[in-house]
DNA sequence: ATTATCTATAGATCTATAGATAATGC
DNA sequence: ATTATCTATAGATCTATAGATAATGC
């Protein structure tokens, strides 16, 4: 018996252009399309017409897949937080030195957007993150406790040099957006991630700090 | 004969609100309230309306000031650009190493936005920056050449880490980012311009570069 | 009957223009 | 006469809804 990759009949009415990928769901394409143009012209200047003429189908047939264009952004926004939260809250309660767990938190981030299907880069700065009506808030909190907290150990332990604790975690951060910007296919994910990681932590370490094996170690931790 | 500061009766119809300082220009007012807006929600989401109620006039007073709202966007992207971009090409004929022109530069940049009456915050990763009738254009490309020219050189005796010049730059105008963000008053500009670009050439520096010599002669070089 | 689209359009903006108005300047 | 404002509004969007339509599923 010989299994043919089924040709995937769709039910509904046909669209006007057949769809590129028939196998790939629509939510998804429109997220795909949606975060490009975010990217490339911001949330406010893409028009849904835009987002659905880049996802193959006419302007009202989005409001099928999603109630508004706000829950578009909601969706990417959540997206690009919520597993490098859960990944955070279970790395607090690892044994690791701190700095070794900073590390590994923002290689897990930094490989999360920068292996993204999103593009995420419009998110750093963005001004619609303000909206109070997103519902990010309480994972970005919980993301920035635990920085806070290991950047606090790290710097007791004198692995971080001395610094403004807030200046320090807006660094960390920025070079996360670096990531976001630098976003990369399949192999090169690893190396670019390392690479942009590394630069970031070598400016904060101080200089009793083995690099090499601190890096090793954040390696073997941040992947699951 | 006494000079009594002139309470400057103004020309024209009388705003419906006075005032709040009748010596500032209105253009200069519109400015600044624009960026803050900018800053607060982004250009596109930013209506007319709400600028030139910030400016205390009514909305089509403000194109009695300026042509159309790009136009706004567009001064306020030279004032962030141009001064630095003329520093750049005056740094580039000196005769200081190659690290201390960059340390320099990015002092004068940083400097220059931190403590700016506009909030140009908004500036890095704003989409609307990819439109093709801005003017900064050239500015910025000058500024990158000078950078990417220092960067070069700067690697090439040995005083920065050997990596990915691109990456070099990108690391350094991420700071520029974090000075922007950073806005302060008086008295704290120099400080918060000093730590930020110190931790920022401390990422990059190679070990045997002398950074408080470096910062000290970059610090002389960056005031004109 | 259910699903996923389509067409048409209501209602709500938002930018920019037209033209009136109320000061000062000469 | 000149300047800097005002009011009123045209014209151009843009989001979201209403309701029709063309497939498949049962």
């Amino acid at each position: 018996m010989v299994m043919v990759a089924a040709v995937t009949r769709r039910t509904g009415r046909p669209r006007l252009a057949p769809m590129n990928d028939p196998n790939l769901d629509p939510a998804e394409q429109i997220l795909i399309e949606a975060s490009r143009l975010f990217a490339e012209r911001g949330f406010s200047s893409t028009t849904t017409r835009e987002i659905a003429q880049a996802a193959g189908i006419q302007q009202p047939s989005l409001y099928y897949w999603f109630p508004t264009k706000f829950d578009i952004l909601n969706r990417l926004v959540e997206w690009g937080i919520v597993e490098s939260a859960a990944f955070a809250r279970s790395i607090r309660r690892k044994r690791a030195p701190a700095l070794v767990r900073l590390y590994a938190l923002l290689l897990f981030d930094a490989r999360r957007l920068c292996g993204s299907p999103y593009d995420l880069s419009f998110l750093p700065d963005a001004p619609e993150l303000r909206d109070p009506r997103l519902t990010y808030r309480p994972h970005l909190a919980a993301f920035h406790e635990v920085v806070d907290d290991l950047i606090a150990r790290a710097m007791t332990v004198g692995d971080l040099v001395d610094m403004d604790p807030q200046l320090a975690r807006e660094v960390m951060l920025a070079s996360t957006a670096v990531a976001m910007r630098c976003r990369v296919k399949g192999d090169e994910v690893e190396s670019t991630v390392a690479a942009i990681v590394r630069y970031t932590i070598r400016g904060l370490a101080s200089g009793s700090v083995d690099l090499d094996q601190t890096e090793a170690a954040a390696q073997s931790l941040s992947k699951p």
